[in-house]
DNA sequence: ATTGTATTGGAGATTGGTCTCTAGAACATG
DNA sequence: CATGTTCTAGAGACCAATCTCCAATACAAT
């Protein structure tokens, strides 16, 4: 008994999340995104508390939306070495497959606004840090670590590597070249290295 | 012969630099760099030609400065390995002792509105880009790098990786731990590393 | 002292963005 | 068909930021 939607939410933050990849957070306002949707002003803020709830939801949405096959991947293989491989893998495929969010998932939750967010959205965004900091730990241990030192290594091998390889091209304006896996796969596998006693380094085993 | 300056460049940087970390490039408005170092909006003008205009300079100028130390870093010693293991090192040592420059530094040119950049910005900003891609193209290839993933590899053991770690910990809100340069070389060392025969690759001699 | 110049100081025009508000359109249901 | 509800549609108030402009000021050099 109403009206059907013209412009829904999902469509709404397609919109937004293209005019983030564009032009960055910044260039997610609330006239940019009904001007590029073709929408009223009146439609945006009947989805929308205001500006603060829309950029919590592209970014929440994108990041949730990500970490779903991420933690698949993370728990794809008993052998802790191939699901942090499989783990690396995912983030090239999915930024592959979802450059513009991808290019968003590069800034972070306080360039979307962090600081007027709901209590709503930020329970949800720290759920998602909780989740994933469980899992690296996991991992971490399953893979012999034994120190802060170490986690942090594995942090690296699990999600900065592999994200700095997509900033580096999605900035440079480079396509994701074909042997991206392959190279995420070969840095993340080098870092999950139990390091040896020594700050040497440990003999190749291949 | 002229009045002297009560508000100068460096300091309305440095204004600028202090914003930027606490905002967000969004946050370097004309009246808030005005607001904080308490100069009227037309000693601002007097400087710079508009907004763009300061927000390549405060880029720019903390772009050269990390940079000026990172390629003597970068040159330090005739083992590619160990001037690999400076620079990384070096990247992390700028950052602790640079704080906020170091958060710019995490943002990319374009969210210091690169597209709006003058023609001389420009070219400055290429030329630092330049400068880093022979580096690095040379130490690459010292260290036996023989193709493009190669190249790419060495970049992420020399640039991304450290940096990812400094990203992690200052939009965390931590402070760098003590042990982030034996993490960052570590990483680093394995990175370098000649995969001999690593899964998929085949040897392609130079 | 006078002159020239770089700078301060700030008023105000203009733009662009956020948000509010109200009128009415489109549909399901009784 | 009447009613209730959701949504569109857009006018316009409000505010913050950019930028222009000009008078006033502080100093150096002559």
């Amino acid at each position: 008994m109403a009206r059907p939607p013209r412009f829904d939410t999902p469509l709404l933050l397609d919109v937004a999340v293209r005019l983030a990849a564009e032009s960055g957070p910044s260039g997610v306002t609330m006239s940019a995104v009904a001007a590029y949707a073709g929408a009223p002003s009146g439609s945006l803020y009947h989805r929308f508390a205001g500006r603060s709830a829309l950029l919590a939801e592209v970014w929440l949405r994108t990041v949730e939306g990500f970490q779903e096959g991420y933690f698949a991947a993370l728990k794809s293989s008993e052998d802790p070495r191939a699901a942090g491989r499989a783990a690396s893998r995912y983030v090239v495929a999915w930024s592959r497959a979802h450059p513009d969010e991808a290019t968003l998932l590069l800034y972070g939750a306080r360039d979307f606004g962090q600081d007027d967010w709901s209590a709503e959205h930020l329970r949800r965004a720290e759920e998602g840090n909780r989740r994933v900091l469980t899992s690296v730990r996991e991992l971490a241990e399953a893979v012999g670590a034994s120190d802060a030192q170490d986690v942090e290594r594995v942090s690296l091998a699990l999600i900065d590597i592999p994200l700095s390889l997509i900033r580096r091209h999605l900035r440079g304006g480079t396509p994701l070249p074909p042997h991206a896996e392959a190279l995420v796969e070969q840095c993340t596998d080098a870092l999950l290295d139990r390091p040896a006693d020594s700050p040497g380094r440990k003999p190749r085993m291949s």
